[in-house]
Parts: structure tokens; sequence; C-alpha cells
DNA sequence: CATGAATGAGCGTTCATTCAT
DNA sequence: GATGAATGAACGCTCATTCAT
């Protein structure tokens, strides 16, 4: 039986992603975690089997709060832009979570399943099934909903990206340029592919 | 004079850049660089005073690098898409570069002196002289120059990013993605601040 | 329980010290300690938080052997002259800890802390007090029992410092100067301040 | 043809004197020396067979130093607390010197030349001289002039090292533990072997 | 279920030293 | 006479991980 009352599988997620959120990747080991939480870095192990595991968790955790937060985002119209503002504000209010969720490379992070970025690509789903209804009304562009809808997230994410490295000049504001994206993005929607390349897009 | 053949210097940087590339940062150790070139971590030393000052160099080599390719575009009509094409094709020939000019945390890297991201500015202000050319055709965009050189920046940079971490849907085509950012970016320069903060925009 | 048969901590302990008086402090390191017993380096770790702690541990111990030496010696008649035989009796028998209690700068040490010093002045203490009953006897001397302690000290510790730095002539017994010693640190007491500075002495 | 105009060898020495004195022991290395000479550390080894060669060098000087302080007290009546003075003085204002002639272990320092310490014997000549005069007016103590110079020496060192080591308690002035421990000297030529071990004493 | 002990690999860095030129 | 390149060994320390109990 637990010596600290409550389970500590759920307990270890809390303070990995308290130390993720607060302190960044670099600073989640297993020590920190242990000596958070109060117990021994080995106890870790009987709950998940590496550290890795235990970063995916958190992602899968960073994915599914995203997913929540774009489900809730009212439908109808003004979805694509709700989408987007959403997204962008999921990055700020989670700037680490969107780190470990969006920039890791599948190189440094081998062990993460190809199959779990499902939620991203759900979010891509989303995003495309705004776009095809948007589209009705302004019915010109012959781009597939998933080749825009990448296009779209492209945009938000460059700004995004930018932001969290502090490489934006700091005369601009970081909202100004996160706003500017939005706007952009929804223009994404009437991007035709190139002429010289007729039939490459579906 | 070098007691191995070839001179050591560059080909720490190489050696750098490769396992920057392949492993990403955290993989990047004196110790490896060392170990790869065929020397003593030691003699690292002797040319860059340390872990930082070596992946300096990297950033500026990069930068450098950069800076010639945009120079090298021609000037006059055409100005502004060139010079995207050219940061888009600099991102798909040195992917390596890339990942430490613009993707690395300051937090990840903190000793960096922030006087050399001139080289950074240096891009954007030439994005800013061909957006300001290509504005007196289209002059109905009441965006500062700078801004609108970032978010065309930014819509770039999301593409590549994305490119980069392997995050693009295997039905779709990369350069596609790319091609499609370069096309969006360049109305990037028609976006307007938002009409609900009046005064605020240049 | 000990993967290794004894318990580790005890053993680092000793055979840290064993290198400081075998090859002095600069000698002393984790890894050595680590070979010397049969162990990793990071298992030291385990038992003290770095090196520091590791030798702070070591003084401590040396304070209280040193406690129960001059706590032992019979008070009444003749306490003083037992202090000074016990002080130097522990020298001869523990020049390892005597090293590291009295010959250690703090700037090769430097985070040591102050407090620490405590078990000295404790010393300090009990030779004031066998000073002042010493002193009823033959009450001459206006100095303060802690200036006459530290002088005490002082003389004792001088010739123990030299015959452990083997700096005494080889035509000398080492013994002998020791002897020497303890009898000249009995006349510390009647050691007067300065006649030409009147009023500073207690 | 030295490029630096004067030879190097006494920059080199003047050098080493300078960081030796100015930030002790452990800041003394090759490297810094040759920086602060502008010079490269290899060609050290052209002057010196390795550090520890340029150590002793400096040690003699040390001793040579002391030697002349030494040599400058003026013989007669209070020839012996003339030598005494010097020698705390000597001290005071070289420290580092004091700490590599008087403390440094032969153990830490093993190719050091024993003979070397010929002046520290010269020293202790010169005070037992010194002794064997003050002894002809108060001739009662059957001590060699050699044993007594010796619990000389040890008193001064004891202050000295206890001083330079800061293990005096804060509310004793250092500088008053050293004159006490010149006066104490002063009666060490008092001191008698003994009784209880007729004939040891020469 | 969880601990305490321990490992082994690795980290960035510094050092005295060597040696061809 | 002195340099610049390079070595090899060591430094204190942190990490994820294992395993008997």
């Amino acid at each position: 039986m637990p010596r600290n009352g409550t389970d500590l599988k759920p307990r270890i997620l809390a303070e990995a992603r308290k130390i993720l959120l607060e302190d960044g990747y670099t600073a989640l080991s297993t020590r920190r975690v242990a000596g958070e939480v109060g117990c021994t870095a080995a106890a870790i192990y009987h709950y998940f089997e590496n550290k890795d595991a235990l970063l995916h968790a958190l992602i899968d955790e960073g994915f599914e709060l995203l997913h929540d937060r774009l489900e809730a985002v009212p439908k109808g119209e003004g979805h694509l832009r709700g989408l987007c503002a959403a997204y962008v504000d999921f990055s700020s209010a989670n700037p680490e979570f969107y780190e470990v969720m969006f920039h890791l490379h599948p190189t440094q992070m081998e062990r993460y399943p190809v199959e779990r970025y499902r939620a991203q690509r759900d979010y891509l789903a989303l995003l495309g099934n705004a776009i095809n209804v948007s589209r009705q009304e302004s019915a010109h562009s012959p781009h597939s909903a998933l080749r825009a809808a990448t296009l779209v997230w492209s945009t938000l994410h460059g700004a995004i990206s930018l932001h969290q490295a502090m490489r934006i000049d700091k005369s601009l504001r970081g909202p100004d340029l996160l706003d500017d994206a939005i706007r952009l993005a929804m223009r994404a929607v009437e991007i035709s592919p190139l002429p010289s390349q007729p039939g490459i897009s579906s």
C-alpha cells in the first residue's frame, strides 16, 4: 500500500507535468520528479518503463488537452478562425507542452511510437473540416482540405515557434505577430497549387 | 602545423554540425565530437574556448552562408519572391545549420550573446527592403516593413520547421507545403493590422 | 543493505582519511577514493552530497575524537598540563585528522561553514577553563583566558606542525620537541600583554 | 633571440612569484604563468624542467629573502628578539612564500631535493648562535642550541600557521597572538629537558 | 509497493607535458 | 628560442537505470 495516501502514478505525472511546464524539458529528470513527489527515483520505474514512457504520457496529455480546447470552439461561422485562435492560445498557455509536442524530433526521441501522432492528425482533420465548410462560400480553391489545413497549421506554427524561441525583434510585440499569423492563416485556404504543376494537388 | 594531416578546426565544426543534425542538440558533446573527429576532447579546447563557443561558431557559419545566398538573389522585380525561395532552399540544403540558427532556445544556450543575432536582423532588413519596394505597386498595406517581414519569415519558418521535424503527413509531399508557404508568404505583405486597434500600426 | 559486504560509508571515510594522510589534500579525489574502496565514484555521492561534504565529515569526525580525548583528561590539579599532553598525543596518534582539522586553508575549502569550527572553539574553552583554575594559584597574569588559551594552543600546534611536515632536523628527536613545547606552553599562561599597550588586555 | 626584449627566464620567475603571492599555490599553473608573461606554456619548459622546478626556484627565492632579512637584524643585545620579530614580519609580508616554504609536505612535492632545505637549517643556525650569546647572561639551560632554536622556531611557526589558516577567534587580533608568541619564544631558551629523562638532551 | 544501494556511462573542463617545426 | 598543435589523464559531478530486499 502506498505510503503517501494516494496512488503514486497520477502524482508522478502531475509533478512531471509541473516541472515540464515550469522549467522545461531539460529540467525533467527522474531524480527531480522523485524528489518533488517524495519517493525514490526507482519508484517511478514501477509505473513507467523508462523516462521516455513518462515523457510520452505527458505528450499524450498535451494532445488531449489541445484536442479538448479545439473541440470546445463553437462550430458554425467563424469556426476556422476560432480553431486558429484556440491553437495559438494553447501554445501561449502551455509553451513547454507545445515544445515537446511539436518541436521534438523523432530522432531525438526514438521510442515515441509513430501512431501516437494520431492526435496531431485529429487536429488536422478538424481543421480540414472547418476549411471545407468555409469553402462552400468562397469555393475557388482546388486544394485538398488536408493540404490547406497543413498550410494553415504551418503558418500558425511558424509564428509560435519563432515567438517561443525568442527570435522576434524586441521592437515587435509577440502577440502582434501571432495575430498577424492568424489573419494570414485565414487566407491559406485561398492558396492554389502552382499552375505550372497541374495535377499534383488532389 | 597539424599533426593529423588536415587542419582540425574545420573538421571539428563539420562533425559537430553532423551530430547536431543527426541526433540533436543534446547529443552534441565535446567528447563525441572528438571521437568522431579522431582527436582528444582536450584538442577541441585548443580551437574553441568552450562548448558554447563551438556552437556559436556553428551558428555564425550558418548565418554567413544564408547571407551569401540571399545577397545572390537578383534585385528588382520578383526580389521578394526570390528571397523567399532562396530562404527555403537554404533550409533544405542545410537543415543542420537551420536547426541551430532558428530552433535552439536561448535557454538551452544561455551564453549566446544577443548582438550575434545581428545576422538574423540583417536578413529581416533585406526582406523589409524588398517588401517596401514591392509595396510601391500595391501600396495598400499600412504595415511597417519590419512587421511584415517578420510575418513573411515566420510563414516560411513554419513550413520548414514542420517539414524538418517530420511532422507532415506522409500523403503530402514536403516540397508542396514549402511551395504553398512561399505563395502564402507573398500575401503576408497585404495583411493589415487589426481594424479594432487603430493607430497601433505605423 | 549493501551489495558489497560491509557498509560503504565508513570505508569511504577511512580511505579518504588515508589518502589525505599519505598524499595530501590535493590527492583527495572522488575517483581515487572510489578506486581504493572498490566502488564507483558515483557511489560516493550516495553518502555525501559532494566532495566537500566528505571532507567536512572527516573534519567533524576528527573534532569529535579530539573532544572525547580531552574530556577524558582528569580534572583538578594538572588539568592544563594534561590537556596539553592529550592534545599532542592526539596529533601523534591521528596525524591525518590533525592535518584536515588545523592545516587546511579555508581558501582550499571555501564551502566549509564557519559554525562548524565550533568544535575548535569548544576545545579552546576547555583550555581557557583550565587556565583560569591554574591561575588562582599564580594569579599574576592579566591575560584573558581566551588569549592565553590560544597562545597555549599555538605553541603546541607549532611543534606538531613542523613535526608532521618533517621539517625537524634529523639529529633532533621529534618527541623531544613536542615535550619541550608542552613545557613551554605551560608558561604561556604567564605571558603578559605588552606594557607599552596598557588597557588593551582584559 | 627573445621576442619580448628581455630574457624570458627572469620574467617567468617574476610572474610566477606574483601569482604565488597574490593568488596562492593552487593558482600557480603553467598556463597562467605563460599567459601573464605573454608566451606559450611550452616556452616555460625551456627554462624549467617542469612545474616543480619552477616552484623550487621560488622556494629558494623565499629562503634567500628570509635569509637576507635575518642577516639584516642588528647583532648584539636583543639579537634573538630581533630575529623572532623579523621572522614573524617575513611571514606576514609574504604569506604565500611562507606557505610553500614551511607548510608543503615533502610528500606533496616529492621532487624537492632534501639538501635544499639547507636554507632552513641556516636560519636555525642563526637562531642557535643568538641563543648561545643570550645564554651567557642567563646560563642555566643545558639545552643544545639547536634544540632550543627549534623550539623558538616552532613557537613562532605555530602562531603564524594558525593565523594564516584563519583559525584564530575573531575576537582576538592576529597581531596580538603573534606578539605573544614572540614573547613566549624568548622564554624558550630557558626550557630545560625533562628531569625524568636525564642524558637525552645533548 | 517501494526503498536504498550501486552501477556505468557520460558530462564539460583543466592540467602538465611533449614535440615537430 | 619559442610556437602551435595535440595528448592523456584526471577532475567533480549528474544521469537513467537495475536489483535485491
